[in-house]
DNA sequence: GAAATTATGTTGTATTTGCAACAAAGTATA
DNA sequence: TATACTTTGTTGCAAATACAACATAATTTC
C-alpha cells in the first residue's frame, strides 16, 4: 500500500510549522493564519462554516475567531436576518496581515512545487481536491458521531 | 497560482481527526498513533530523528513518546554505547495497536483514493515525495532558527 | 402552530503543542 | 588534550486544541 496519506502528513506538519514561526512576529499565533486568510477570501462566512472549509472543531475555531477580533484582526457583525449567526470580516489591519501570509504562503508552495512541471503541479492539484473531496465526507461522517466499519 | 498546499492542509486535518476519534477507545491519545507507527516500523530509532520524520517539535515527540512508554506501548532501552540516546521499540501491547492503526489507516487511505486509478496514485504518490523532499528542507531549515527571504 | 430536530455559538476542563532555557554526552577543532 | 560546537534529552510555561455539555435561534415535522 503506497503511503499517501502519510507524505500528506508530513508535508502539512512541516508547512504549518513554517507558517507559525514566520507569522509570529506578526502577532499571528499558532493557526491564526489559517482562519484569517479565508477571511480575506470569502468575507461574510460564519465560523461554523469556517471550521468545515479547514477542518478544525467548532470549538477550537470559535477561539481562534474570537482572538482574531480581539486582536483586531477580524470584524464580527450581526446578520440582519438571523440572531444566531455573526458574519466575520476583516479589519484594514487583518487584511494588511493577510498580504504578508500570502507571500509567505506563495512562497511555500513555489518551494514545495520546486521541480514539477507545470502540468505536473496541474495534475497534482486535480489529484489532490478528489482526495480531499474523498476525504471530507468521511470527517464529517466521524465527527457527527458516526462509525466508520473496517 | 494552485492552492496545493492548502488542500494538502485540510486533508491532513480531517485525516488527523478522523484517526483520533478513532483510536480514543485504544487508550491512545490525541497524536499518539503517528509515533507508534514509526516506532514499530523502525524499532530502535531514537526521539530526535523520530521528531525529523514526522515533522514535529522535539519537545513534542518527547512528551508523546513518554506517554506511549508510561502506558505501556512502548519501551525505552539505553544504548550500549552511547549514554545519551535511549532507543525506542514496541511492546507487544504496542505492537497490537499497530495492527488496528494499520487496517485504519489502510481504510482512509482506501476511501481518501477511492476513484483514482492505480496509476494516477502511483502518479500522486510519486509528485507528493518530491514535494515532501522540498519541503522538509525548508523546514529543517526555519526550525534551526535561520530566516528564509521571501 | 406546537413539538422535535438541527444549526450555531459558548464555556469548562483536560490534554497536547511548542518555544525557551537548560543539562549532559558526544564530536570536532585548535 | 583542552575548548568549542553539536546532538540528544528534559522541564517550565503559555497557548492551542478538542471533547462534553450547555444555550438559544432557526427549521422541520407532525
Amino acid at each position: 500500500m503506497k503511503e499517501v496519506l502519510r507524505e500528506i502528513g508530513m508535508i502539512a506538519r512541516a508547512l504549518d510549522s513554517i507558517s507559525n514561526i514566520e507569522f509570529k512576529e506578526y502577532e499571528l499565533s499558532k493557526g491564526q493564519y489559517i482562519y484569517l486568510v479565508r477571511i480575506c477570501e470569502t468575507p461574510g462566512i460564519i465560523q461554523e462554516k469556517l471550521a468545515e472549509m479547514i477542518k478544525v472543531d467548532r470549538t477550537t475555531a470559535a477561539r481562534a475567531i474570537k482572538k482574531l477580533a480581539l486582536n483586531g484582526f477580524i470584524e464580527r457583525r450581526d446578520d440582519e436576518n438571523n440572531k444566531k449567526i455573526k458574519r466575520l470580516f476583516p479589519t484594514d489591519k487583518g487584511y494588511n496581515a493577510y498580504q504578508f501570509i500570502r507571500r509567505e504562503n506563495d512562497f511555500s508552495n513555489k518551494v514545495a512545487l520546486s521541480g514539477l512541471t507545470e502540468s505536473e503541479v496541474d495534475i497534482l492539484f486535480k489529484l489532490l481536491q478528489r482526495v480531499r473531496k474523498n476525504t471530507e465526507k468521511d470527517w464529517e461522517y466521524v465527527k457527527k458521531g458516526n462509525k466508520r466499519i473496517y
